[in-house]
DNA sequence: GGCCGTCGATTGACTGGTCAATCAGCCAGG
DNA sequence: CCTGGCTGATTGACCAGTCAATCGACGGCC
């Protein structure tokens, strides 16, 4: 008999610690509510990870990763630089609409808590807004956005909208459903492509 | 002699409070330091507070209610929308100016970390949201604002471009001058008001 | 004036409980 | 029988919140 897939206790934990973290709040959840939810010892999270703190640092590379490669992907593209925007919004979107508790994960205790635990993270979530920027100053060279304002500055716009966007999901503040997600992808670009005035 | 204005401790408390959230953030301060930092006795602290919680409650509600007014104040006014949006924009940003720690804490403790302690006060949050969004909504009756955008998905983008903005500057993942502070004001409000493609 | 009682303000040592992290071993598969 | 994934009781540190004691301003009373 072929050896049993091993079940991958790692990833079991880390399964298990974005579910705890999304109810509960990294601080609030005892590793041994992380150990609890993925049913193994609770020593065996120290097995696996050094810390707290790294389980959460894993989840947010893992992600983040994926976030940034994703951007300088669609920059490499030919497409206009409204479009590109366009795709970077439904990456983010989807990925919420894909995985929610793992997206208020990183929302919550990393992205918007850049004081406590995301300090450690700056570099890369910085690298994001610069790769947002690029897109933006590439069509402002081509013509397509204007050019009076500054490249980081619309970058950091875009992405404040569509996180502000997600954390009201997150937080019940405005309704979730598939159609909203759907049309949050197009507003976000809208908005921030053509304004709010009419033309 | 008129009796020597007796130092108000609880203020001394307060404005110490700022000072330590701001630099530690909330959940690294120890209710020691606050009191250390205000030149006053442990227990003070419970004299006045009920729990540490109460005293960033308390720093939180101070401030958010001005800007509740201030909004509110704003919309009365018989301005056109997209000079309400602007007096908003220009109201958080010298509100940010005038008290970058006060302020730092705020958004990086309440607003920003709904899921914690900011839950408390979620309430209040989703107020200021849904006044923007008024104004908005008045803007799209008068045909100052398209009406294909729902207003409280403008206000979310609007406001999340803003705190986006600051936690750019109380990071320093982007320059904070007086003169980016005064470009900023104006920037946020054309971005949304005009978008970013040329006219 | 001098004395005393009251009461809120102030002090800081102490307690109770919580958890992150460690570590001494267990056991299943090879 | 040996290796290393796995176990979970234990330890040690930390800290919010309590509380009993002291201080000092003020007013009433002789």
């Amino acid at each position: 008999m072929a050896k049993a897939p091993p079940v991958d206790k790692r990833r079991q934990i880390l399964d298990a610690a974005i579910r705890v973290f999304a109810r509960q709040g990294f601080h609030a959840t005892r590793v041994s509510d992380i150990a609890d939810e993925a049913g193994v010892a609770y020593g065996l999270v120290y097995h696996y990870f050094r810390s707290k703190d790294e389980v959460l640092g894993e989840l947010f590379v893992e992600r983040w990763s994926l976030l940034l490669s994703a951007i300088e992907e669609t920059d490499r593209t030919d497409a206009a630089p409204r479009q590109k925007l366009a795709a970077v919004a439904a990456f983010i979107v989807d990925s919420y609409r894909h995985d929610p508790e793992l997206m208020k994960v990183i929302i919550v205790e990393v992205t918007r808590a850049a004081n406590s635990f995301g300090r450690t993270h700056l570099e890369e979530i910085r690298r994001a807004y610069q790769s947002i920027a690029k897109i933006v100053e590439d069509g402002q060279k081509k013509g397509a956005f204007r050019d009076d304002v500054a490249p980081m500055f619309a970058s950091m716009s875009f992405y404040g909208a569509i996180e502000q966007l997600l954390s009201g999901w997150i937080f019940d503040v405005i309704p979730a459903s598939e159609t909203d997600f759907d049309q949050a992808k197009e507003l976000v670009v809208t908005t921030i492509c053509d304004g709010l005035e009419p033309r």
